[in-house]
DNA sequence: ACAAGGTACTCAAACGTTTTCGTGTTGAAA
DNA sequence: TTTCAACACGAAAACGTTTGAGTACCTTGT
């Protein structure tokens, strides 16, 4: 077992200094041809490589990216993360992944955790119990120290960072403007509650295109599911208050929903109640993921185009982090939505 | 914006030295009642935490486990990091995520950027093309240089670090067994080349329990499956080799897919050639994903108990990092599998 | 012969910690 | 009064790197 070999082994191996040999191996002028040949050799020779540690802490920074998100085991998320690998990895950052699981402490805790010099700065978004509770101080303590955050997807308007959003408003209007131009009369919503404000946006884009078409929007066609009660276990919760939700309007022929979960489950009731996809009943959905992909009838969904987020995220973190100038000029970046058509519409 | 502060700016502060400011923090004896009052109220009106870069290079360790993956848009792979996350955090630890997207290079390369002091030790699962071309010197090397492994799922027999596997061969008994006491004749199998080594065990698995039952095997109910020619977007082909196999095999009662999309997608055929599931043909899937729980019947699955994997990966890992003796024993964890049963068989 | 200048190296500080050893002061025992 | 712990603190090295300043030696020009 041959442990790493650092500068000052060499040094001692070649009796020279360690400047000699840090230099050498930096094709410095102010070193000989010969020194440098010489200790090149024998750096490759051992295989020396920089101890990234010593650089972080030399050059105070780390080339690490700390990125927070409520839940990995969740399409969207991960093709986030891999949009933000693919940047990173091309700017020569590493990314470090703390998990909130939508919790607040947890939220705190990893961010603390990151935030002693382990990385260079943050992108995040942000759990549903820290939208609840409306705290936000450990956002604006990490910013106030000098580290920049990047928010996507669940962003925090009053919090003065840069953003990756999507268009969810357009989206909503997108999905419903389909529905309608399909001929659906009785256009059902399937959405989340109010705090969190990607269902907020929907629900308000949804209403948006209603209004266009001149159609009074009925409360009744509005099932705000409580997304506290549902876990990964007890989907069933979901699936009986979408059944009681379509019992009670049978008229419904178009439904838009927020999440892919929502949508397919919505299909589920539906082909349970002998009602056809998408002859009775018109479904599209929020996040093209696979469960959009793999369904039979396949949904038409909303993309959000993930990894493009993820992207976005990254470079507008590292432009920040390798801008010279000191000025904090935030930007928000909206990503445009599509609508990807399958067979759960006509 | 008033940065981190630190032991230093703390010591000119109260005008004492960085030691004492050390050691009072750490309520060392040999600082005075009063000293470390004082220096710890002033700490925490500064808010002051080490700095981890800091405490790395001293310490020589860096309380961060690097995983690497072939790809985090896979729910088998984000609920194993979800299950490393949880212990590492748990025990103080930071997850650094690399993909390597089934690339050898990519793989060398992300473990190159790690291994050079950013962490402790590595989780990993080895990339297809890694599998393919049995060039495993990166492995050896970072093991030589003293930084443990630990592979999980996709493991390399020849290489000597501690392992976490599915009971690949088991659970495809298992499924085999299940079809077989369902009434199943003619059990057709869905999987992938034999290079990767969890698809030939459960291949062996399948053979095996077709043997138990005094089955003769029909090379013709073998489908392997090209997964170079597959990508995101030509799942097609997928579909349209699957149809062949079905309408060259017309008397498949049964079928085993090695995966969650070999399964989904044999379901889908199906549907198309109007077989009737599960009163025409059974389909039992590995990995208990997303699209098994939600898919049209519930298809019957092989779960590998996914994040169970991670958590134990993680356990093996820092408690090799943290064992005082420097003896090596390397472990070998089976999982075994459950079949979790669904409307996809009878 | 001697200042000037270039070459090829070494020294030392710095990044932020921890920790061992050293040292000055105090109070009490001899 | 001397001696010696006990106490409370400081100095310095170490982790591995980079880099500006310093230096020894040799060459050149006058």
């Amino acid at each position: 077992m041959k442990k790493k070999v650092t500068l000052k082994q060499i040094a001692k191996e070649l009796d020279v200094s360690i400047s000699t040999v840090s230099k050498a191996l930096k094709n410095s002028p102010e070193i000989s041809e010969d020194m440098r040949q010489k200790v090149q050799a024998f750096a490759k020779l051992y295989n020396y490589r920089p101890n990234n540690i010593a650089l972080s802490l030399k050059n105070r920074k780390t080339k690490t990216i700390g990125v927070i998100i409520p839940e990995i085991v969740h399409h969207f998320f991960s093709k986030v993360i891999s949009g933000i690998e693919e940047v990173a990895l091309s700017r020569g950052y590493n990314v470090i992944v703390g998990l909130s699981n939508e919790s607040f402490s947890n939220e705190v805790i990893n961010m603390e955790m990151l935030a002693n010099g382990s990385i260079d700065g943050f992108i995040l978004s942000v759990s549903k119990e820290t939208l609840l509770m409306q705290d936000y101080h450990h956002f604006t303590e990490t910013i106030n120290q000098g580290m920049p955050i990047v928010m996507f997807d669940r962003v925090i308007n009053e919090i003065n960072c840069d953003k990756v959003i999507v268009d969810d408003y357009e989206g909503a209007i997108k999905a419903t403007n389909k529905l309608i131009e399909n001929g659906c009369k009785n256009i059902g919503l399937i959405t989340t509650k109010d705090y969190i404000n990607v269902g907020k946006l929907r629900t308000q884009g949804y209403l948006k295109a209603l209004e266009n078409y001149d159609i009074f929007p009925e409360a009744d066609l509005i099932l705000k599911v409580d997304d506290e009660k549902l876990s990964e276990e007890n989907l069933e919760n979901l699936e009986i208050e979408i059944e009681k939700f379509f019992r009670s309007n049978t008229s419904i022929d178009g439904i838009v929903a927020v999440n892919e979960i929502y949508a397919i489950t919505a299909m589920k009731v539906a082909r349970k109640l002998k009602l056809n996809i998408p002859e009775d009943l018109q479904v599209i959905g929020f996040t093209d993921g696979v469960l959009s992909k793999h369904a039979v009838p396949g949904l038409t969904a909303v993309s959000q185009h993930a990894s493009k987020m993820g992207e976005k995220a990254a470079e507008l973190l590292i432009n920040n982090l390798e801008r010279e100038d000191e000025e904090d000029i935030f930007e928000t970046f909206t990503i445009q939505t599509d609508l990807i058509e399958r067979e759960s519409t006509k």
